[in-house]
RNA sequence: GUCCCCUUCGUCUAGAGGCCUAGGACAUCGCCCUUUCACGGCGGUAACACGAGUUCGAAUCUCGUAGGGGACGCCA
């Protein structure tokens, strides 16, 4: 039976690159019928809020990532207490009294002779007693592993292949602070073994804190999960994802008006692949989903091709659905949803020219108030010579049928009369009615804008049309 | 600095020794469609990091070089 779980640290609101692990962790359960778990892993109580907790499950539900849990690391302190204890009786870790200063020191000499940082085992029990140090009064100290000084750790990463540490190359982490609170390579460890993780699905700047895991998973006689570091996703500039680079909080893309099966699409096909597929659903990501092809190498976060991507679903959406989403945008602008054409309507006719829903509420605003165009437009457009044309055109709408083809015959009638070109005549109808040079097919346009309004907006922009 | 990992068009990628004069998608450019903007259709530019091997044959295997990323906390 195949477990998963996402392990995200409560310090800070769900990102992309957490967003795609969370996506893989949960896929590669789904696709084996297994059991994806999202724990919690909040000992780090400095920087751990209930805030990033909430942002988190929010983020969670809203892609649709269903999970066991959550479950807190907090809740489970004693059980990290025992084992440790457990491991110290063993002589399998020890209490080290170190000051931080002590061994900010040992790493800056370390460092200075171009050596790895590493503590050096000075409380080991045995060097202890040799060099004659005592345990100083009043300093709880804190745990270390004792982590095996020969031989190699190696494994074979379900992404990345064989990968092979010396550990020698390891030192004894601190798996117990001062205060009873496990640190992460401890607390990792005892969670995956009591809830029994088949597969750790992790980023990859984890792939140096395995050979220090399978060592504890070893001391503590558990047997290993399956590990799969997958790559880190990086901004445009191929560095590190972060703020500058604009959007990386999975929720900025719900404010934004992203639709979450594009974003999990999008971030689905971000360093894995199945062929030549680009569009596919959550349910043909669950059956085609494997370790196997996701890539090795990081890769960069592409906007332009998400926003394309959300565009392919927005076209798909249901009306109605993007009439739910667009409404708190266009409440924001001043809109009355009551006052104007159904959003339904209006979204068929502006779902294939926008990326976003908000996007699209921004193309939707002059269908339910008026804008006044710039005056630039205005200059471009409203020439004396069409003025004419304009009121005729104003006249006969006014006594049409209203709909759709039967405006498009009054427009051509009159650009027949006056002997005009199309455009000449709707484009200043374009601006005098949408405030804007840009709307869809004009006819169908003023239609959903309404003879009241079209008419009305028609008569205010001809008054100040140049003579 | 030390250790670990990575390297195909600008970007995401297909590719498991001959199917590759390297395919798809986004972006970009051009043309068509057109009542503006889009959508759509057609077409173009564009990549196997470099160097040695192995092999009849290498994008695919090996080694080296260069470049990139990650880690080196009583953070996760």
């Amino acid at each position: 039976m195949v477990r998963t779980r996402f392990a995200p640290s409560p310090t800070g609101y769900l990102h992309i690159g957490g967003a795609r692990t969370a996506l893989f962790c949960w896929a590669f359960a789904k696709k084996h019928n297994g059991t994806f778990i999202l724990r919690v892993e909040d000992t780090d109580r400095e920087r751990s809020t209930e805030q990033s907790t909430h942002a988190i499950l929010d983020s969670m539900q809203w892609l649709g990532l269903d999970y066991e849990g959550p479950f807190f690391q907090m809740h489970r302190l004693q059980r990290y207490r025992e084992a440790a204890a457990q491991l110290v009786r063993e002589d399998k870790a020890y209490s080290c009294y170190a000051s931080r200063e002590e061994l900010e020191q040992l790493r800056e000499q370390q460092r200075a002779r171009n050596e790895k940082p590493r503590y050096d085992g000075r409380w080991r029990p045995e060097n202890a007693r040799a060099s004659g140090l005592t345990p100083p009064a009043g300093v709880t100290p804190v745990i270390r592993f004792r982590n095996p000084d020969d031989g190699e750790v190696a494994w074979n990463d379900l992404v990345k292949g064989p990968i092979t540490v010396a550990n020698g190359e390891l030192d004894d982490l601190v798996i117990m602070r001062g205060d009873g609170i496990p640190t992460y390579n401890f607390g990792v460890v005892i969670d995956d073994i009591d809830m029994e993780i088949t597969h750790v699905i992790r980023g990859d700047d984890h792939v140096n804190n395995t050979p220090r895991q399978i060592n504890v998973y070893r001391a503590l006689g558990a047997p290993l999960p399956k590990f799969a570091h997958v790559p880190m996703i990086l901004g445009q500039d191929g560095e590190r994802l972060s703020k500058r680079h604009g959007a990386v909080s999975v929720m900025q893309y719900f404010e934004e008006g992203y639709l979450p099966e594009a974003l999990l699409n999008y971030l689905a096909r971000l360093g894995w692949s199945h062929g030549d597929e680009e569009k596919f659903s959550r349910g043909q990501l669950v059956e085609w989903f494997d370790l196997e092809h996701i890539s090795k190498s990081p890769a960069r976060f592409d906007p332009a091709k998400l926003a394309w991507l959300n565009q392919q679903y927005l076209r798909q959406a249901d009306d109605a659905r993007l009439a739910e989403l667009a409404k708190p945008f266009l409440e924001a602008s001043g809109c009355d949803l009551q006052r104007g054409p159904p959003f339904a309507a209006v979204a068929a006719l502006l779902k294939e020219r926008v990326n976003t829903i908000g996007e699209l509420a921004a193309a939707a605003v002059y269908f339910y108030r008026s804008l006044e165009p710039a005056a630039e437009l205005k200059a471009q457009h409203y020439l004396s010579e069409i003025k004419p044309a304009l009121m005729d055109l104003r006249q006969r709408l006014a006594g049409i049928e209203w709909q759709r083809a039967k405006i498009n015959e009054t427009l051509k009638a009159v650009v027949a009369d006056y002997k005009l070109k199309l455009p000449k005549i709707a484009m200043p109808l374009r601006v005098m009615v949408s405030g804007g040079a840009q709307t869809p097919s004009i006819d169908a346009t003023l239609e959903l804008i309404g003879r009241d309004a079209v008419l009305a907006r028609l008569d205010r922009q001809l008054q100040v049309f140049p003579a």
